[in-house]
DNA sequence: GTCTATAAAGCGATAGAC
DNA sequence: GTCTATCGCTTTATAGAC
């Protein structure tokens, strides 16, 4: 009884045209990817897409879908470390993650085709914004409860520190647009983090 | 020389064009958009729209450029404000802005097509984002004169604040998602000012 | 400038052989 | 399952009359 995996079984043919249409999407966005160039990227022919998936949009969905099961988890902080350090290593962690080119383009277009896809809207957000969010969530919770922070709503808590991560500095990188001089990952985690543990600092 | 303006000139055919045009591009998004569809929902045959514009990408340049320059300013805050109400009125404004569907189909439509066409992510960004973190940052640094707050720099007290206002509401939102039960704007506002205040407190 | 009509190309999807 | 070949449709863009 040692089912090793539900869904379609894994064929290499089929993983070949994921990998190829997963490039594809991300980098050219839904409408411009047609299925001969997956096709030609995978290196079979558009019937045997057709074999695999019934349609272009399932097999966008599919691509997101298979993304959205792998994303990565953000690993639980060091309980040694004080706030600060705490908060530091987290935002460091998300922020890498959140500004590397592959989850870019992922928002870029799952964004784009949210309202006509809704399903896939709702498992990146519970794959990505949400689960971020409930991961911070208990990191200030943890914070809180060891008296460091007093923070009476630890998930609004993560919100906004996860909100001062992800401001000019990330609209720039999604729009493509070069940085300023000045502006670095490090110094937007440094100021977040000591406007968070002032605001939050216990009485 | 009264010159009323530079540019093409304006014409009804034209203007009715560019009004089905941005309805059609913001909705629909770039690719689903056809050139058909919008001289159908403008009244004029698809060759007059080409006697107007060369080419569908530099139609839709020409709607973004157009809602660009249109966006309206946040307004100067009431001086006899203090620093809670005035950020208060100010991220009100701010929120009911990004939220309003018309705003979110254009991030969602600019930024799906940022990569192709990077002008005109420069210019969504110039007359949005940085607009708006100019003039609250111009709001924090009044505060900061007057005594009220203690930001060293204002700039990025306006990036944090309008992080913390962009969070997991502005996400569902643009995602089409139904929002929390319990989640309101005037409550990740209050939550936003209030830590703000705490975090900024003069000493 | 504006229209009708059409060209030329690309698209998603399928038929049928193997 | 996989291929080659093709169907049927939509697309962007243009030609030519008025």
């Amino acid at each position: 009884m040692s089912k090793p995996k539900t869904g379609p079984k894994p064929s290499a043919k089929r993983e070949a045209i994921l990998d190829a249409a997963q490039i594809a999407f991300l980098e050219e966005g839904y409408a411009a990817t047609s299925m001969d160039a997956v096709a030609t990227k995978a290196g079979v022919s558009k019937a045997t897409i057709y074999a695999h998936f019934d349609s272009k949009d399932l097999l966008f969905a599919a691509v997101i879908h298979r993304r959205c099961e792998s994303s990565e988890i953000y690993a639980t902080p060091d309980k040694t470390l004080d706030a600060r350090a705490t908060l530091k290593a987290v935002a460091t962690r998300l922020m890498t993650l959140l500004l590397s080119p592959e989850a870019l383009s992922m928002y870029r277009v799952v964004v784009a085709e949210s309202l006509r896809q809704p399903d896939l809207a709702r498992a990146f957000y519970e794959s990505g914004p949400a689960r971020g969010k409930i991961e911070i969530g208990a990191i200030f919770s943890e914070l809180h409860r060891r008296g460091e922070l007093a923070v009476s709503d630890p998930w609004q808590a993560a919100d906004q520190f996860v909100g001062m991560l992800r401001t000019d500095y990330f609209m720039r990188a999604l729009l493509g647009l070069a940085q300023k001089d000045g502006q670095t990952m490090d110094g937007i985690i440094d100021n977040a983090v000591e406007t968070m543990v002032r605001a939050y600092a216990p009485a």
